[in-house]
DNA sequence: ACGGATACTACGAGTTTCGTAGCATCTAGA
DNA sequence: TCTAGATGCTACGAAACTCGTAGTATCCGT
């Protein structure tokens, strides 16, 4: 009812659109990614169209040539999206200070959040 | 240098970890992941041990089942992880009021991280 | 000691992705 | 305009992977 994402597309599309964000070919990702030059632009390209899956040693290592985590390339949400690029940017301290204040008021509200 | 982690370790072990939270067998988390009752606790096993890799799909129902956004099972960093978990008990409201303190300052920090 | 629940694994069958070899479109330069 | 290069994309058989089956081992409660 609620909630019935497809997590292969939401995939999809932050991954194309964290490389073109880049600015890197689907060639130029793949190559940098440590795929063989000849098939990059192929396998990258699967990627983004939801022909294939990567498995994870590779999806892993494309989050590294984008500059983002892992974890981004799975957000079905937006804000959470939003919110793992902000935290990326933030310092350890920083982090840690945001993630106390976080986690001292849970269980105050009782989130009846719906979606 | 710094980061060559293990992302399919880090999948086994997210994975396991919040199953454990929720008290499931892996048989269980299987069968409410809409695996046949016959192989779920076959194929949760191999999961959680690492021999093989579950498509996507099944990853987002597993994190349905688990009560954790699909995300929070690809997080290398627990900084990362427990930010997730803190912000999917937030209300809509409270999650655009952190974003939208987090993005104003971005660009301000330097980002002096090193990990 | 028994039965049941749980975690785990080898093996062949089945399903998926991979590499190859292309095609179509667009742009820049001759 | 014609060509060359870059980019995005896809069908096909081969290769690599996961799947279901059929088990084993261990622990726990009765």
């Amino acid at each position: 009812m609620a909630r019935q994402i497809n997590i292969r597309l939401v995939f999809q599309q932050r991954l194309r659109e964290a490389r073109l964000r880049t600015g890197l070919s689907q060639k130029d990702l793949g190559i940098e990614a440590g795929l063989d030059p000849f098939v990059a632009s192929t396998r990258i390209n699967r990627y983004e169209v939801g022909v294939h899956e990567p498995d994870l040693s590779l999806v892993s290592r494309l989050a590294q040539v984008l500059g983002v985590p892992t974890a981004y390339l799975f957000c079905e949400d937006d804000r959470l999206a939003r919110l793992i690029l902000a935290f990326d940017g933030l310092s350890i301290a920083e982090k840690e200070r945001l993630l106390k204040s976080l986690e001292s008021k849970k269980s105050k509200r009782k989130s009846t959040v719906k979606s």
